[in-house]
Order: C-alpha cells, then structure tokens, then sequence
DNA sequence: TTGAAAGCGCTAACAA
DNA sequence: TTGTTAGCGCTTTCAA
C-alpha cells in the first residue's frame, strides 16, 4: 500500500522550521531568507515530499482560469465546436478542485484572437490564475508571452510557440501523420488507373495547413497520382475552380484538409449529383456531414480529436495549478480515420 | 463563479439534525431511522448538495481496489495488456485520493477467473472497497453477484452482465459496430470480382465473438462477396484449415476478429509469402504486429480502446467511492480503423 | 523573517 | 437512534 506519506508538519520538524515557513519555501513566496529555503526545499527533495491536494483544495481560495477561444459560429464553427465541448465537458469536473473557468467565445476570428487576449490583460490579469487560448500568429504571441512572464501558466491549443522556457504547454495533432492517413486510405479506395485527385488545401502560409497538405500530396504522388491542388477556405474561395476541374478533368477522389472545404465540397458534390463515383476523404467530424455519409458522398474523414484536446488542456491546468507540475513538453494526438460505421460515436 | 457551495453543515442545520446523522443519512449507513433518513435526503436532493471530496477523503481512511484479470502472458497477453496498462496507469493518479491498488494478474484463464475470484471473497473480503473484473460465463457471474450482494461496487471489462439493478457496471466495446466497420474498410480495399473472402471468428460461443464477425459476414454478403469461415483461437486451432483455402481458393482479403488469429495469420502468411496480394484487416493493437504492418503484410485492425477501457473501469470506481455516484448505465466504447499510419500511437 | 493558530468540510469514534 | 467532538494536512492571517 505504498510507504507513509511525508507531510508538511514532518519536513517542518525535521528542519527546525514551522509549518507556514515551510510553505512560504514550497510555494517560492516572499518572506523568507534565501538559505533557509534552500535547506528546506533539500529536505523536501530528499523524502520527496508532495503536497496533500485534499488537503490544499481544501482550504485555498478559488482558482480562476479563462478560455479564449473564437466561438464556434459561422466559418469557424465546425473547427471550435469540439474545442469547447471538450473544454466545457471536462471544466464542470473541476469544480470540486475549486478551479473556476470564465468562458470567453470570441467573436474575433482566429487572426485577431490577440485583441481578445489584450484586453483580458487589462482588465482581468489580477484575477486569473490560468490561460487556455490558441496562438496562430506573431501578435498573438507578443501577448502569450506577457501572460508568462506575469508566471501565469497557459495551455496553447493546436499551435506552434515558439519562444523555448516558458510556462506554455502546447497541444496538438500530427499533421504529418494526418496527411498520410488520409493518403493511406484514399490509396486503398482507389478505382481507376487515370484518374485524378483533386486536393482542397487551405491556406499554404498556416504552418499547420501546410504541413498537413504537402504530406498528403507527397504520400500521394509517391505512389503514383497525379494531384489537382485548390487553394482557399471555404465555398466562396474554392467554387470556380472545383468546379471547372469537375468539369474539365477526370477526378476520381477529393482530399480536403479542413471543416470548412469539407462540408463546402459535399455541399457542391450534392448539387452536381457527383458524389457517388468520386472517393471523399475530409477533415473532422460535426453534426453538418451526417447526411452526406448517409447519401454516399462523403467516405470518411480524418478525426483529430478537438475533444480530446479540449479535455486534455483543462487537466493540464489542473496539474499545475494543484500540484505545481510545470512539464512543458508538447503533447501530440494522433489522427484516426472515421467511416460511415464509426463516426456517430464522434460527434 | 457558480453559487456558493452546500455544506453538510447547512443541511444539518435546515433539518434540525447533527452533522453526524446526515452523514449517515447520506450514506446508507445504519443506526438512523427511516423517517429522519428520507428527510435528509429530501433536503440534500433540493439544495442539491454534493459532498466535498477534497475534505472527505482528507478525513477518510484509505479505500482497497482489487483488480482482478489473467495476467498478459501466452495466448492472453495481447488482449490483457492493453487492459492492464491504461488500468496501472490510471491508477497512478488515485493515490491522492486514497484509493489504493491491489492487482491479481491471474495465472487462471478467461474462462477459469472465478476461483480467483472465490479466492479474493474467501481471503480478504473485509478489506476490499472496489473491484474491477471481466465476466465472461455463468460461473463467474455467480462470485460478481456475490461481491455485490455485499455491497461491493463492480466494474466489469468487455463483459456482458445479465442482473439487473445490481451496483455493476459493464464497460465494452460496441461489437456490433466494430464488424461493420471492418467489413466498410475491407470493401474500400478490394480488386478482384471474382475473391473470396476469409474470416476467422473465433469461438461462436462466446457472444461478442459472434456479434463482431456476424456483423461483418453480414455487411460483407451484402456487398456482394464470399465468405469462407474458420472457427478456432490461435494458430493450432486454424493452420489446417487456413493453409487449405489459402492453397486451393482464391483468397484476396482475410479477417481475423481477434487478436490471436491476428497474429497467427501474419505470421503464416509471411511463411506462405502470400501477405502482399491480400487484404488483411486484424483487430487489436500490440507491439508484436508491427514488423507486419512494416513488411505490408497486414493492412489495418480494428481497434478497440483496451487502454482507454482500463482508464475508464479506474475512473468509474473512483466516482463510486469518491462520491457515492451508483449510475449503472453500460459505457460503450467506440471502435476506430487503425493503419500504417497511425497504429504507433495506440501501443 | 519567522511562528502560532484558526479553520476549510468532512469522517469516524465515542458518548448519550 | 442521535449528538458531539477530534482531527485529517494544509493555507492564510496575524502577531512577534
């Protein structure tokens, strides 16, 4: 049953300190020399001692941390839906650890995300005590940073950040991965010998967008198709062309690597009654794509668990904020590919 | 911030009773009278009082789990391991909420894990606050109820378990769907008109067994193909019969619905140096696959969350005990296509 | 800079 | 059958 646990009251005694000095070592307050911390924080690392979170929940204040993610609403309300529902599924948890979540869904997109942040910076900074957001851009990262300095700890959701030593954890899919998965499979579904694949990539300056593409086209041309590539987001971008290719071209499967293409091209399959003979690999699983697994037009999506990562991000807040664990190694989940059979369970 | 949160203390008072009675209440505990007990917990159901885990088991004495399973060894270790892994782990994390781990990796078999069983009741009944188990026939079902009769809450893994109203929760993967799943992959893949195809299903006998490969015999002849059926566990059990139509049909897709016979047909299709022409869909992840997927030998499996399975049995225990929460509501567990790509993640 | 002490909300043991 | 009470290990406030 594992050996007795260390308490507070046993590394204050065996120092020759109280109690609330040892604390005041633990928690690096003020109010306390330079060498009695030290020597306590060596016997504390000696009988590796770990704080009793019953115990602190019990009797700390509340913890309050604020989401700052872009509400799932118009063209970006299939990529957050999941987001939030994770992150709102697993907050309700935290009650019981008083961790207190403030909600904001931004109406700014994800490009402006940051003026958000600002005035979160200015107008709550006192009373928050966590930071779960996404960080896509140089601007957005300016203001990350001066949350981390002010020693808040931030979880960053599907991005990059670049800055090495800060208190930021990230959380993320494989796009690499991705792009072979769905390349993987669009392999094994594949019919004629000449016919072409039509690519709908998104937007070639998002890293992520990139990275998923490029590997999908690689993987792709590797064994031997020839790729259409469409750039843009959403129907309004993408139209024209697709349409003149499914026209013009012998397309035998469509690759689209986001919510929003996804949902666009079967829109756009539907109307032109095409969907049956082409192969379609899309991005992500909400509620909208139901009918066109229903009507054969969509084949099967790759999934990248936005649920997931909202769970994980609000545990992640958690470790740090009741047991002080500041690892900031990034975490990557792994794409999975959903077909007719098992994409309900997803939803 | 949410409202202020209810406190024994409250409920004790707009009753009119001790602290100690709505404990008592609260926990179907004996020495309180029928009368006061529904009171309490009249009121503690309209102030919908939830109780304080931090300061509960702050106080508590420590909570026994006894896990119970065949050890992953032999035939069993690519079934078990996964279950016992995601069961360890989780466990890690109980710790904290003195909730201990007493693990039984049992020599017995499957079909032999009620006299482990009858052992644990007969051994250390007293000191057990939780079991999580498998039920796989009528004879262990008989020690499961035992166990609850005494009031002990149950999670069984992968079971079907046939008492109602009892404190039992059954965790499984939706084998319906799992079928269905490798049967819609499959036909993604294959070339020839004229094939048939090769399933290994297992024992008939066991029900999930037969609900996976009905489910995909089904869906399969509905597409239109053959199906040529093996029954058997392990390679023992099916070389005879598997090397007879691999010689004399024209085989181009192998099932094979568990992970025995997983492993047993990659291992004799590479002998036969017949992996690369047919289509091979598996069910399970573990380590001993992987040259397989490597040599393009096997083209996908089915997964069916074992890892996350033991998490979860972990979790539902520690709301039982944490909380009192007694839903009884089976968790169905999605199953998800793994390929080359991204079958790494799930070891 | 440090120590002392109150008490978070609950459980369990004992008393009535 | 019910009430009373002593802490669990920690955080926080106040006093020294």
């Amino acid at each position: 049953m594992t050996q007795k646990k260390v308490t507070l009251k046993e590394i204050a005694q065996s120092t020759g300190v109280s109690l609330g000095t040892v604390h005041r070592a633990i928690y690096g307050k003020g109010g306390i020399s330079e060498e009695t911390r030290q020597r306590i924080l060596e016997e504390v690392r000696r009988t590796n001692y770990q704080v009793d979170e019953a115990a602190s929940v019990l009797k700390r204040g509340a913890k309050k941390v604020v989401v700052v993610l872009p509400k799932a609403q118009k063209e970006d309300r299939f990529y957050f839906r999941g987001l939030w529902r994770g992150i709102r599924k697993a907050a309700q948890g935290m009650e019981q650890y008083k961790i207190y979540f403030h909600f904001i869904e931004s109406d700014y997109p994800l490009t402006q995300i940051w003026r958000e942040l600002e005035w979160v910076y200015d107008e709550m900074l006192e009373e928050i005590d966590g930071l779960i957001t996404v960080a896509d851009s140089e601007r957005t990262n300016v203001w990350i940073s001066r949350f981390d300095k002010r020693g808040i700890p931030i979880i960053l959701l599907s991005s990059y950040y670049p800055e090495k030593g800060a208190a930021v954890s990230c959380i993320k899919v494989d796009h690499e991965r991705s792009g072979r998965l769905a390349a993987e499979f669009m392999h094994y579904g594949l019919r004629q010998r000449d016919g072409k694949i039509l690519m709908l990539c998104g937007y070639d300056q998002i890293y992520s967008n990139r990275v998923y593409a490029e590997h999908f086209e690689k993987e792709m041309q590797s064994l031997g198709h020839e790729i259409l590539k469409v750039e843009g987001f959403g129907r309004e971008d993408i139209e024209g062309e697709c349409s003149r290719y499914l026209e013009e071209e012998q397309v035998q499967a469509i690759f689209a690597s986001n919510a929003r293409n996804t949902f666009s091209i079967c829109q756009m399959l539907e109307e032109r009654k095409m969907g049956k003979d082409i192969l379609v690999v899309g991005t992500d699983v909400f509620e909208e794509l139901q009918p066109y697994y229903e009507k054969g037009i969509l084949n099967a999506v790759i999934f990248q668990y936005h649920w997931e990562q909202g769970v994980y991000a609000v545990n992640k807040i958690h470790e740090y904020l009741s047991r002080g664990i500041r690892n900031q190694e990034d975490k990557i989940l792994p794409p999975v590919l959903l077909m007719k059979s098992n994409y309900e369970y997803f939803l």
